[in-house]
DNA sequence: CCTGCTATTGACAGTTAGACAACTATCGCT
DNA sequence: AGCGATAGTTGTCTAACTGTCAATAGCAGG
């Protein structure tokens, strides 16, 4: 980064230790949302945030410490859009409520989640790899749940495996309707809510059978 | 890095231009496999190289354009498998044909793909997306070659976003696949083969009708 | 007002990328 | 053999970046 205008600094000094972490993290996660990680210092971060650099080695320790903070940070936010069980619901039913709601939440939290998962397998960092995927097989999870596919995975867990294989498809749709807009919201309901039944109802069963 | 056990290096002078390129681009692109990105400096390849720190900047200019034409050599590597045109057979027979070439591909290939794409979006290269974006555009392009959905998707542009889609499906459960071992290579086959020939007959229709 | 605690700073050390200049080695040609 | 042209080397210099640590400044409670 050559300059930074310098937004309107806080100013202040002082700050309680977990406010002054925050607002570190809060201040990195904007700059690398806006300028991209490889391009912003340890400088730029402290000058956004109002200190010197030397605080930020001992908050965060090290730089890359500091990185996987901040994808963590970022990784946290979803918080759940409620599977919501209703009763008479069938599995397509609740396949689309749930698709609908993680579509809602990605759509308002656009630009954050095009960052932390473009950030991604940056190379090299094997606990950085361990936060992603842990936010990957909470997806997961939460879509083995709506389908009611629990007694299934524990006999054969690479229905797991299958449904991570799925998610990377999400990825790759989301990124495709929110990043470049080539899809429409609609259009990534339908396919991914068609391929994830079609894997559900035709393509488990052959593959689980293949394994044994 | 602390020290590279030399290997038996070329300890030869005075290539031509091209053959020294792609020498230097060849040992970075082991250096990088081997220790990740960030762990390796010019010094490094330069030692492994067996020339000096200045030439690496005479070829490439900066550290990132090397980086760039590392990540391009890998992605150029995949010699398309041949689509293999057989007069009798069905949309799905070639999709498994051509499905099974490209696994086969892979499992050849396995470390350098797994390096090439796991460097992915490493965050704020405009170049180095494109570069991984074309990689990816030639997947989709022998998709629609084989699917012979060429004139469909003349027509409605959003098929092409929904094959990128569908390859970021094929990206995750390939690594699963060669990187964690947590699917048999005949269950990725199964599972690609379902969820595209889902895509085709029963999505498209669907969603391009949403369209317009 | 003083005193202890701690958030914060500022300067220092080690490393790296990139630019540049002067020099050497090797090839092709006549 | 002699002579350019060009690949390659060595070394140095600058700017920028990260990580460390002793010193400092701001805020409690007595």
């Amino acid at each position: 980064m050559a300059d930074t205008a310098s937004s309107p600094g806080p100013e202040t000094s002082r700050l309680e230790p977990d406010e002054r972490r925050d607002q570190i993290l809060q201040c990195a996660q904007r700059l690398f949302s806006e300028h991209g990680v490889g391009a912003v210092s340890n400088t730029d971060i402290a000058r956004a945030a109002g200190i010197s650099r030397g605080l930020l080695n001992h908050y965060f320790g090290s730089r890359r410490e500091l990185y996987r903070d901040v994808v963590r940070r970022m990784m946290d936010v979803p918080p759940v859009p409620v599977p919501e069980y209703v009763p008479g619901a069938s599995v397509a039913d609740r396949v689309a409520q749930s698709l609908d709601g993680w579509l809602e939440l990605l759509s308002r939290n656009r630009s954050i989640w095009l960052t932390a998962t473009g950030i991604a397998g940056c190379g090299g960092d094997e606990e950085l790899e361990a936060i992603i995927d842990r936010a990957r097989d909470r997806a997961v999870a939460r879509a083995i749940e709506v389908t009611g596919l629990g007694p299934a995975v524990r006999d054969h867990p690479e229905i797991h495996a299958m449904l991570r294989g799925f998610s990377g498809m999400a990825e790759a749709t989301t990124r495709e309707w929110l990043r470049h807009g080539r899809l429409t919201r609609k259009q990534v309901h339908v396919l991914l809510e068609s391929t994830l039944l079609t894997i559900i109802n035709d393509v488990i069963p052959d593959a689980t059978a293949v394994c044994e």
